[in-house]
DNA sequence: CTTCCATGTTAACGTAATGTTTACACAAAA
DNA sequence: TTTTGTGTAAACATTACGTTAACATGGAAG
């Protein structure tokens, strides 16, 4: 898998279910996260922010389909991945899991690979856009190849954590990338950092850089635009 | 269905299949050819250049998972969807379409309610990366992706809470949302705040936007209009 | 007309979130 | 070894967000 490890929320009432998936993904090198009914679940997910949620229909407090209406409700969940998981193979339940926002489907009982597969398919297909490329927003241009920052022909030497910082906003203009994200995508899930860095790497970089384009969005992360 | 008409090509020798599924997705809006099998589909899959191509897997000539492999070797296909659709529910197969680069999987006997949904989803997956999944009403557009409403092209700068409460009125137009519901959503089931809370927030959008989209249904809630 | 209730309005305040600077551990280079 | 630069933490400064409280308004009921 390129780049960080992508963060997995699973939702389930049975301890099994919960047990064989996380296992079986956790193989593939995602990070597993887990809750067992739907108020955990939307709890867990605005503190992780997860890439993609697994979501079981029947379960306690909240069905799954109660929890995707509410996270799609929120600005902040409008890019995560859904998937339902659910024993209930009928037609109606399908469409209307489907319609609510989530991504895909899969009935019980799911064979643990057929799952993998089908999770992989669908992050495959979200990826294959981020190359490694360089990117030209404004007047700004960035060469990971080269490890290089030119403005206006200029070049700016950045340190590591900073160019990787600056190169995960720009490669999204515009769209704001919150704090966990930021963490899980430069720093990775395990390590932990205090409050301040993410603000004193962003510090340096406004600065190196000159130009104002890094955004504060406050109480939501932070934004590149030219 | 917004822009241009989707292009889907499907591949099934069965033609009573081709019909039903050809008949069901044309009244979504789709544009839609046929192939009745693995070597009519690759070529008029290079005519065509489709968006969506569905594969019966058990073809004539060429089997689906072979038609695959062979247009997803070539560049111009790197980016087309394609589902399997076939009579072999076990897991072997499913993992070896995913695997081969398909998006999606669908089994026989298919619903086709069940495929017309899971052909929107897919497209509607797709369709979010490239656009944003902004909400447009009137002339005010509001998009979550990158924390920014803008109205007639005219940037306004809400705060968090502010962005999340007209998210969520907008989210569904002329909806009446009870304050209890407001305050679920926005704040959360366990945050006890004030009666007027609500108020000044909704105050403070209505000041920023300029115009008065924001209806006050008395002695029962809000909504949003254009 | 008055009363009452729901909502509108405004300003002020506490605080959470971010900005800024300095210091220091650590690794790589000299 | 020293030197240099990077990444993180800690300590503080600063900002503006969210909330409240106090009062205004307006409409419906009596």
């Amino acid at each position: 898998m390129e780049g960080k490890p992508k963060k997995i929320l699973i939702a389930d009432d049975e301890p099994d279910i919960l047990e064989i998936v996380s296992y079986n993904l956790g193989k593939e090198g995602y990070e597993i996260y887990t809750a067992k009914d739907g108020n955990e679940a939307i709890e867990r997910a605005k503190q992780l922010h997860p890439d993609l949620i697994i979501l079981d229909i029947m379960m306690p407090k909240k069905t799954g389909v109660e929890v995707c209406q509410i996270l799609r409700s929120q600005p902040a969940f409008q890019d995560t991945l859904i998937i339902f998981l659910t024993a209930l193979s009928d037609e109606a339940s399908q469409i209307k899991g489907l319609e609510t926002g989530a991504d895909d489907y899969v009935s019980k009982p799911i064979s643990p690979k057929v799952l993998v597969s089908r999770v992989n398919a669908i992050f495959r297909r979200i990826n294959n856009k981020e190359t490694g490329k360089s990117i030209q927003v404004g007047n700004i241009n960035i060469d990971p190849v080269k490890f290089l920052v030119t403005i206006n022909d200029l070049e700016v030497i950045l340190a590591k954590k900073e160019f990787e910082l600056l190169y995960l906003l720009a490669s999204r203009p515009g769209r704001v990338f919150l704090r966990n994200e930021i963490l899980s995508q430069v720093w990775g899930n395990d390590v932990i950092v205090g409050d301040r860095t993410i603000d004193v790497h962003i510090r340096k970089v406004r600065q190196k850089l000159g130009v104002d384009c890094i955004t504060t969005v406050k109480g939501v992360g932070y934004k590149f635009e030219a």
